[in-house]
DNA sequence: ATGATTATTTAACATATGTAAAATGCTCCC
DNA sequence: GGGAGCATTTTACATATGTTAAATAATCAT
């Protein structure tokens, strides 16, 4: 996790230990919930092996949000920076390992150490760019240059991740996802 | 602006002052571009007064990625923090006042001011948490459902932005917009 | 005020995606 | 290895949205 962190913004040791402090590794196997729907976050987690997915409820149907892998942060950020309880829950797609890191007390850390403010800063900067993209691509992209572009970005999504998830994540139902698949 | 600031995260005189020693008050004019198609990222800019846009080009066709009105940031995100060219433009939609923050100086004096880095901090945070709304509006609800929130939101969009400019907001083509609008 | 320009709506048709249900394929557990 | 339960695809039909073009309506500049 901490080479993770170095990449993205250097901190001192007394800063990684004050960080280590507050973090407990988890194991989950593949399709547990990390966080339950309807709890307000307070928990960020490091994916070290493993995906995740942010997923939610929409009239019925399981709705995925967005899925990380190895070596990127997940939290339902929408709860953890408003204080707001969640409509979201967190699920493994994978057995996975993670690093659970105590938001309130990494909050906290901030007084003390403004460079871990700055490198969470950073890192949920590096996220709202991402998230600015993915808007980009699904307001003004069709479901099959979305699938596309997935598959090409990252091809092993379709091998670790069940397409009924892809379908939701992109938008659409599985159904259309199959007849978009079918035309290749 | 400094009043807007003080209810996101209280700064002191000093930082107060650095900010508006880096900052310039701008007046424009309608449909005015404030930062055109192409150029990096390096202003971020107060709304006094008006509304202004993100837009880009899709396909030759104007489409606006968001609005923003009174007392709030706008800047094109994924282009500050990455430091790459945006592909976005800034346009204002009525006659308005702004101030221009210059963001290189902003970001030297987060070394000097933890307390600035915070409040930006928390300024972009509660962009992000509004994003992720914003995508779960359009990734799962029918133009219909988002013109109908949009209204209910806010409701003085109608008098002050074309119906172009909501239609590809919302993701639709203005001829949907109407046709929705025409339902009532 | 008048005409030109721009914005919005309407119409007709094409296409993409949704819904429901059935068929097929896959996985996992005993 | 067989069967139960998932996952995925296919089919048929319904609906929403896109596209193009024309008709109205509103706005702006002289």
């Amino acid at each position: 996790m901490f080479e993770y962190f170095d990449t993205v913004h250097r901190i001192s040791p007394a800063a990684q230990h004050a960080i280590a402090e507050i973090s407990t590794e988890i194991s989950l196997p593949k399709n547990k919930d990390l966080q339950p729907i309807g709890h307000t976050c307070k928990t960020i987690y490091f994916m070290v092996k493993g995906i995740a997915r942010i997923y939610y409820y929409k009239d019925g149907v399981d709705v995925t949000e967005s899925f990380e892998f190895e070596n990127a942060i997940i939290a339902r950020v929408e709860s953890l920076f408003s204080g707001r309880p969640s409509r979201k829950g967190i699920q493994v797609v994978e057995d996975a390992e993670l690093v659970a890191i105590d938001a309130n007390r990494l909050f906290q850390l901030y007084d003390k150490f403004p460079e871990i403010e700055r490198l969470f800063r950073k890192i949920f900067e590096a996220d709202y760019v991402n998230l600015v993209n993915r808007l980009e691509s699904i307001q003004f992209h069709t479901a099959e240059e979305r699938y596309n572009a997935l598959v090409a970005e990252s091809p092993e999504v379709l091998q670790r991740i069940p397409l009924k998830h892809i379908a939701s994540y992109l938008g659409i139902t599985q159904v259309s996802l199959s007849r978009i698949r079918a035309k290749k």
